[in-house]
DNA sequence: TCGTGCGTTCAGAATATTGAGAACGATCGT
DNA sequence: ACGATCGTTCTCAATATTCTGAACGCACGA
């Protein structure tokens, strides 16, 4: 049984399947997710489904998009048969991976075909002005993602120290 | 017309649309913003629907859309009935709106869900362990985002120090 | 080897999202 | 004041996504 009192987890469970869509999972994944972070032993497929009111096919699914992205991992019970899942301590590698996932498939074209743009030749004046400050944004954005990206365990680290970076308050001379 | 070749443009709307999904805006809204970065002159609704292959009534909503979000606007043309759109130079605008937008509707009940089962009674061992951890990192996220979305003018100069910074390669000690 | 319990897969149902296009209302020139 | 032009809104159709549940296959015990 979880935790806490069941309609706290219940909320939870809730919320964090509306934040799916934040990074790209379905819901009913990221309910799987959210009921075994709040869950202490380990939970059978079945008890998901029943817990969540999702068949056991869509359970079945979402345990394996889970165990993909590393974030569940199955364990064993002692005299057993079926199989128990737990979640991994570390919820920050799945954004990793997700993320990495997204930039790939729907970032990465953006940015080439704008400086495919840029490039082309006949591209003139203030077209040409505001895509190419769009390619160098992207092109920033994309070098602090990647630098992310490359290193979860540091990244987490630059995260809490950005956190505290002093900018925004003080003037902002320089663009 | 477009300042580039019409094959080049094209392709910049498509991959653009596409990248819509990204940032949580629809695939004809994302369309119509990449036609007309992509376009010197202000474009009226029907050729910016003749040219995407889209009804008026989408075209119609798209622009009003982006209008909402700060990085369309109308202008005159002079002898012009029409109504004739061209895009705001400054595109990180709308990363901002959109940002902010879904933050308070998807990411800020979740970190509060995730609170209110962290404090509750009953709370224990590892699930509290993981929730206290993930509550954190929530948190951190969350200043970070905070500040970017207080000040878009100097948070564009900060994420082009990030990118500049040398976190990732050096060791990292503590956590 | 058969029967049972279990997990997975997949076709198609249910649902959510997006888009088309007709109907309408406003504005302008005459 | 009337007709023509244009933009918006809204209903319903098309499409995409998500989910269910039946069928299947595997492993184990008898």
């Amino acid at each position: 049984m979880p935790a806490a009192t069941p309609e706290t987890v219940q909320r939870f469970v809730e919320a964090w399947g509306a934040m799916g869509s934040l990074w790209g999972i379905n819901r009913s994944v990221a309910r799987v997710h959210a009921l075994l972070m709040a869950t202490e032993e380990p939970l059978a497929l079945e008890e998901i489904a029943e817990r969540l009111q999702i068949s056991k096919g869509n359970a079945s699914m979402s345990l394996r998009e889970l165990r993909t992205f590393g974030v569940v991992r199955q364990v064993e019970v002692a005299g057993e048969r079926r199989d128990f899942y737990v979640t991994e301590p570390d919820v920050w590698l799945m954004f990793f991976r997700i993320l990495k996932e997204r930039k790939r498939r729907e970032f990465d074209p953006a940015l080439e075909a704008i400086h495919a743009l840029v490039d082309a030749p006949g591209a003139t004046g203030a077209v040409r002005g505001r895509l190419e400050q769009m390619a160098d944004l992207l092109t920033t954005v994309e070098g602090v993602v990647n630098r992310f990206l490359q290193d979860p365990q540091s990244s987490r680290s630059a995260l809490a120290f950005i956190a505290g970076m002093p900018f925004g308050r003080r003037q902002n001379g320089k663009g």
